[in-house]
DNA sequence: GTCGGACCTCAAGTGCACTTGAGGTCAAGG
DNA sequence: CCTTGACCTCAAGTGCACTTGAGGTCCGAC
């Protein structure tokens, strides 16, 4: 019971409460490298545990996979996050919060002089605008609240 | 151009931005209810571009389509809705987009103590034991901020 | 040593919200 | 009358975030 023995995936599984085939998702997108075992089973770090929470959260939130790709490119790569390292993905992460937090408490504000209004024959009306935006994206659903999907 | 003439789906796509394709399916979808010229062509009422309207803002808002549907099932179906019903619609709406913004709230608040410490190793943090739940409920993409999604 | 469950890969399927394409019909201007 | 562009239907494709299945390997307990 060696401190390098690391994590089977299904304790990952346990833990988290994801789905075995979501962590093994989560490899194919850069999200966790786990090593291999002599038999060529997944290894994981205790720290892989925070990653996965952090993806968690942040697809609660609303953020695609490759946005949380980005936020957690700050991240080390091969040595456990230290707490400085995750408080400062923190700091970043809750800017965009609050910025959603800010459209969505905007949005909602106007819609009762909007909604219960004759404006919603738009033309005029503010809160439309930013859809166009959105629309212009090509195809597939549309990202929530405007923001842009990280780039690769 | 009497007025029951109606508006084309072009007038339609032009006036609220959206796609000819994405209207022709809300319709699938039950979202409007055009009905059709003696060429067999779509016409709608201009009160139609108060429902797309609508149908775009919840959308952004991170409503899926069902859910939508539901909401606007208390709109009359065949007669031009009132501002009295559109107000209806906005109460219940309105709602639905505080408990949103308190999740978030609650969230970022959560986060600060979470994020920057030791907790994320889970277990024992109060941020995943909503997420469990969303984990519960079978394939596909998982709703936002766990609201269930509107059955049928 | 053998058995069952946990693990592996790779391909295909799923649900949502659309878009794109093929192959045609309709309507308004010249 | 004829053309051109807007419209029609229906089937298939797309992107995301996964899950499911087939077919096989590994490992820990008995």
């Amino acid at each position: 019971m060696a401190a390098s023995e690391g994590l089977s995936i299904g304790e990952m599984a346990a833990r988290t409460g994801l789905a075995v085939s979501a962590i093994r998702y989560y490899e194919d997108e850069g999200l966790v490298r786990p090593w291999r075992n002599a038999g060529g089973q997944r290894r994981f770090q205790r720290a892989d545990l925070r990653r996965l929470s952090f993806v968690m959260i942040a697809q609660k939130l609303g953020f695609s996979i490759a946005e949380i790709r980005a936020e957690m490119a700050d991240l080390p790569r091969h040595r456990a996050p230290s707490k400085a390292d995750w408080s400062r993905i923190s700091v970043a992460f809750r800017a965009r919060l609050e910025a959603r937090i800010a459209a969505l408490t905007d949005l909602r504000d106007r819609l009762d002089g909007c909604i219960g209004c004759g404006c919603l024959s738009l033309e005029a009306c503010a809160l439309y605008n930013p859809a166009d935006a959105a629309a212009a994206r090509g195809t597939g659903p549309r990202y929530l609240l405007g923001d842009a999907p990280a780039a690769k």
